[in-house]
DNA sequence: TTGACTTTGACTAAGTTTGACCAATGCGGT
DNA sequence: ACCGCATTGGTCAAACTTAGTCAAAGTCAA
């Protein structure tokens, strides 16, 4: 198993337990705990814990320091769908926008079949006539189709 | 017998093997065992694992990447996704895609949606980007990734 | 002989791990 | 207050580990 996938299990297993869904921990203490250089814990909170992913970052250095990791809440009121379309820009690599579904499916705002079927979409495989310069591109424009779809 | 039909079998075998239905294998690992380059494999892929031969292909690069071949396969009989698959090639215009798409939405195959969704990624506003003699090509693929991931 | 299919390898892209160096915070001592 | 330093976390780029792409060259049957 990937050092990283440990990691992320790890703090995931931290939010479960604490009641509040949140987890908070010592970047050094953590580290050493799993066997690793520190900076690492800061790799797997920017490429599992993003914005995108859902997930909030706090920090604070100095004595008493400490990383925070929480879940965030959509806002309720606003589309999240059409919140995503808007921050979505004119290219959308394949791993964000898998982030964006599975975090979309997570919160349960669609199916598991409409999370199946944009992931399918969005998934670089279905690009073979597409040049690699111009699948991030679509990507972009593929996802804000479909969810603009879903607004109505 | 051929190199890429010799891939082809091990790949059936692990799939086999697991019982699930599904292979995960290393790219380099694998290729070295059979004695070839490690394209190789991914020509293979293309060739005896797209989705109109009931297989769906993913996998990610890194440390600790993996490419794994699962199969959906039910026959074309059962699955009237898997028939639409057969039956769409490598070329579909966009009045077509919408007369499939709701088609299977009349028969209640797919939900609303899962329709709208589908019809959003398959008409040409989405590509934009794309030049127009690329755009039913593109179509297509979509189209039959999008229904090989409802299989199963 | 031609055209579809196969094989190969050089080049590219993505994801992970590590470590050297940087920045912020708080606490004591003056 | 101020300074200095211990204690934390942050950044960044190099090295590494995989997989993907593309096009040239080879094979083989119609």
């Amino acid at each position: 198993m990937r050092l990283s996938d440990e990691i992320a299990a790890y703090i995931l297993h931290m939010m479960e337990s604490a009641g509040d869904g949140e987890a908070e921990l010592k970047r050094n203490e953590l580290a050493e705990e799993l066997g690793c250089v520190p900076s690492q814990i800061n790799y797997v909170l920017t490429s599992r814990f993003s914005p995108e992913q859902g997930y909030i970052v706090e920090s604070r250095r100095g004595g008493g320091g400490y990383i925070r990791v929480r879940r965030v809440k959509l806002d309720s009121g606003v589309s999240p769908f059409m919140h995503i379309v808007n921050a979505v820009g004119y290219s959308l690599n394949a791993a964000s926008a898998q982030a964006i579904i599975e975090n979309l499916l997570y919160q349960q705002i669609v199916s598991p079949s409409s999370a199946r079927i944009m992931l399918a979409a969005l998934s670089d495989q279905a690009y073979r006539d597409v040049s690699v310069e111009q699948r991030d591109k679509l990507r972009a424009s593929l996802l804000k189709q479909m969810l603009t779809a879903l607004i109505t």
